[in-house]
DNA sequence: GAGGCAATCTTGTCAGTGTCAAGTTGCGCG
DNA sequence: CGCGCAACTTGACACTGACAAGATTGCCTC
């Protein structure tokens, strides 16, 4: 309850106000409770009982539920973006996709459910961007063989991304079972892509 | 709006009772809504108003909420499972699931939204398993070559899956723009399996 | 260092929703 | 003929998202 840092110098960034971070406490309790029951489990109420603040203030710092949403898809795309870019070649690409999906499951679910999002929002797009940005590079990067480029884009995509999605619908527990995810996505790249 | 056939012989199937197919009336609504707005949008108190009913009848068919989507997702699977069978082979399924996302957008994305359903439920489950036992069919009826039939099955489902919802949440519009989808999934399908 | 200003948060309210409980209707079957 | 049961209605309650209007507080300027 008492401020453990009474230091008068401000960390680094700007620290808001009075109260505190509030915006990313509430992005951050969003994203446990998303991860925990899905985004439909979501509730502004809720995330302002947790955050010890009035009903209305989340509403402040994103208009409206869409606009909490839209915030996280798009921190997400930014997040995956830097990832993507951290990969030495398009099969680890492939792995880190998989890996951000587990690691990030709120995000990744939310990225990919447009029916939640504002889609002209400019964060988002701008994001989204980028992250396929850094996917393209990925792609452009590997020996360009005989193959439409973009075509092997979507390929490698679709093949990351529905192995993800399974993944987080726990329909490859059974397949899978109690083997490393990435690593079997791994073989199954190498073979598929000998 | 008035009755076109009078005639006192009840089709084949129980005609319920004095009001119609409540039942399946709330379905295909159900299935109008989430197809345009996503399963967030939906609302029981719509959908009765839409069937012309109370609030409270659509519990009766459906419990919940949850039971209606648990219903739907059901559904889905059943179909799914006919549509695979109906294929010739592993590649034409890969096709036919894609061609399913499309037909039944809004089965689908309610068929792998966990967050959205009652997980133990026994239509439900017993759906699920038949669709997967006709996709293991599917690819145990190919060569089996030199590679795990379960990695090949986790293989070809990732990319089917992963195509379709790219598809679905509008991720494709750019690299597939105007061609059929069914048709670059099938020569993609096509250049990775070879 | 004092005043004001804008960002942050609170309080109050409204329509809409899911869900439960209890009543009503009407068909079918004995 | 009437009785039971499934299908539906009515009513109520707690909860939610959204909006409007007021209160508080840190910061910036002069």
């Amino acid at each position: 309850m008492a401020p453990a840092d009474t230091d008068s110098t401000k960390p680094a960034a700007r620290r808001p106000y009075h109260h505190g971070d509030l915006r990313r406490a509430i992005l951050t309790a969003a994203l446990d409770v998303i991860a925990a029951d899905g985004p439909a489990a979501l509730s502004l109420r809720d995330l302002a009982r947790r955050a010890g603040v009035s009903h209305a203030a989340p509403a402040h710092h994103f208009k409206d539920r869409t606009g909490l949403l839209t915030s996280i898809a798009a921190e997400g795309f930014g997040l995956l973006a830097t990832t993507l870019r951290e990969a030495p070649d398009l099969k680890e690409a492939g792995v880190r996709y998989v890996r951000f999906a587990r690691e990030h499951p709120a995000h990744f679910q939310v990225m990919f459910t447009p029916g939640l999002l504002r889609a002209d929002d400019l964060e988002l797009t701008t994001a989204r961007a980028l992250a396929g940005d850094a996917l393209r590079d990925s792609v452009s990067a590997v020996d360009p063989g005989d193959v439409d480029p973009r075509l092997a884009g979507v390929a490698a995509w679709s093949l990351a991304h529905g192995f993800a999605t399974l993944l987080l619908s726990h329909n490859l527990d059974g397949p899978v079972g109690a083997q490393d995810p990435e690593e079997v996505f791994r073989t199954l790249a190498a073979t598929l892509f000998r």
